[in-house]
DNA sequence: AATTATTCCGTTAACGTTAACGTTATCTAA
DNA sequence: TTAGATAACGTTAACGTTAACGGAATAATT
């Protein structure tokens, strides 16, 4: 038993035990050390179950959800993935009386804006994107004047102040890429970094894989030819000058694409008639899959952005109903994926 | 609201809305078809949460665990992973009234024996190992006769009957593996298969890894030399005759260890001054992870233990309470561990 | 001195589910 | 006819936690 037993063993009543364990007022200071003693000694936890089968219907737990809109234009929603591990996180826990708002966005600007709307609510928390640097860094600040819990998931960026990431370390995973390449390709080969550029905020996570990449050679005493290409969203990168010259060497060339679209290199890779070339991309999308399986590319690296929004949500309960904070910064390790364990689809 | 509004739809009382739920007996059968048609309209689920609530102190949920015991000579214990998984779940579970008790085996007869132990109790469920084919059968076929869901988890092998079984494809990480290596070797070497055979019953999983392996050759149309070399266990592998001749020669070499000692063999190249070998094993004990770190092993596959013991509590817990049994059966994904994602210790 | 606040604490009704226990009404056997 | 059996259903206390409510004792104010 617990309340009930603290009770007896402080000569109380539960109410007066649930006061001091809610640190409401009315307790003497004398009664208080009492009851926190025997808590203390017995071990006792609070049974959360029962806790929130009676707040459940009084006081649910509602957090809000802050990410980009899925635009309907690609056939590949990478946001859908987050938000399915945060569906199945709320179902598993929609007994305790937990919701969960969906809020989206489409630049810096309506970022902003939309935070300014879930604070203006009273959520018990947020999940949410590091997109934007300024906007993040104001968000957290009215986060932490409000005392509200918020969780960034997906980028690699630094905010000012402490807070709570569930992402991949963008700079691992570079090193994790120059050693599959490197593998492949030897020290006798040409490296390429395909850096695709967004318009909408900066993906700073590009330069952290990229970053990463070189630091992987440089961390094994390699000197290797390391070229990057960056290029604007949207358009079918290209390769120009003397990286044609290159991609025409017998070399073996090592492509690194650091973002969700290394898919469009195979096609690229047969119109100059380069062979012997070897691909790693991130994410693993349906086209990239594709790819896989064509052996066009040879390792993907996967973020597991499902679980990154399962986790948010399941942390921020934790934290919510047992204080634990354990939960709330999560490095996602970097899952390696070759065409043999690829997910079927 | 759950029960009292079904009961309220229905006519009825909550007590006949349970009898019914329950399939206990007492109820017309006029009545019943009326309150199931109010369940399936109203998409009525019990809510765990508060059934375990009552039944935490009256009817625990008992679970036995029978995995091989833990061998103190070595300083590495794989069974310790799915145990301290398990114990993670028993600690999530334990305000449900979950409970489990850990039984031990050395060989088949204590197997066996501690098997019919725990089926003298009267567990809800078990948690156990296929080991023995003979006597995992017997128990899986007790276990049926008793109606009692049983696991097997982590070794790869075919039992008469269905059963539940969370663990990973052997046949699949050795396709793995095979990738690996090729990647790194290519088509222009030689290629060794390590299969350590243990003494205590077979480990049918290393077969399974050897042959997935050579598969993976076949699936790419590539016919490359690749050799076998089953070993006694305890005792460092040796290389003999004409492979003394091929680890000689300058063509680069790759090792497949298909168990958990690839650490023994990067001392034994050493001591043959053979360069140019590329090391590819299983499991992430001390030792592997330590010659991941000095580059002497390059790639090794985790089948995530402790995750398995976590799965298969949280599985049988869900299919014990909610009638879900989506979660006994899993596939364990073939997990690639470099020296970058590794995990620290 | 009488009234009003304030401090401190106990009591209690919920939350949703379970199962034992009661209570009818109908039916069977003496 | 009546006692006893049985079928069908309602009532209720409990699980552990929460928070509103109330009450007694003391302190502060008129």
């Amino acid at each position: 038993m617990g309340i009930k037993r603290i009770a007896k063993l402080a000569n109380v009543s539960i109410g007066t035990v649930d006061r001091v364990l809610h640190k409401r007022s009315g307790v003497a200071k004398e009664t208080e050390k009492r009851v926190l003693k025997i808590i203390e000694e017995t071990g006792y936890v609070k049974n959360t179950s029962a806790s929130r089968l009676k707040l459940a219907s009084v006081k649910k737990i509602r957090m809000a959800v802050l990410i980009p809109r899925e635009n309907n234009t690609q056939q590949w929603n990478y946001w859908r993935l987050p938000k399915e591990g945060i569906l199945k996180a709320v179902e598993e826990l929609s007994e305790m009386g937990v919701e969960v708002d969906f809020y989206s966005f489409l630049n810096s600007t309506s970022f902003a804006a939309r935070g300014h709307e879930i604070f203006a609510e009273d959520y018990d928390a947020l999940v949410t994107v590091p997109f934007f640097k300024k906007e993040s860094n104001e968000l957290q600040q009215l986060a932490k004047a409000k005392d509200i819990p918020v969780v960034f998931l997906d980028t690699e960026i630094a905010l000012d102040g402490p807070a709570n990431f569930i992402r991949q370390n963008s700079h691992n995973a570079g090193r994790v890429a120059g050693r599959l390449l490197h593998g492949l390709v030897g020290s006798e080969g040409d490296y390429f970094i395909v850096n695709i550029i967004n318009d909408k905020g900066v993906h700073a996570s590009g330069q952290q894989r990229e970053d990463g990449f070189r630091a992987f050679f440089k961390s094994i005493n390699q000197k290797v030819s390391i070229q990057s290409i960056q290029h604007a969203v949207d358009v079918a990168p290209v390769f120009v000058g003397e990286m044609i010259e290159k991609l025409k060497k017998d070399a073996p060339k090592g492509i690194f694409v650091t973002n969700s679209r290394a898919h469009l290199i195979p096609r690229l890779l047969m119109s100059h008639d380069v062979r012997n070339a070897f691909v790693v991309g991130f994410d693993l999308n349906e086209r990239n899959l594709m790819c896989l399986q064509r052996d066009e590319i040879d390792f993907l690296i996967n973020q597991k952005p499902d679980y990154q929004g399962y986790a948010a949500i399941k942390g921020l309960f934790n934290f919510l109903t047992k204080e634990d904070a354990s939960a709330l910064n999560l490095q996602i390790p970097v899952e390696i994926i070759v065409k043999e364990n690829a997910p079927q689809f």
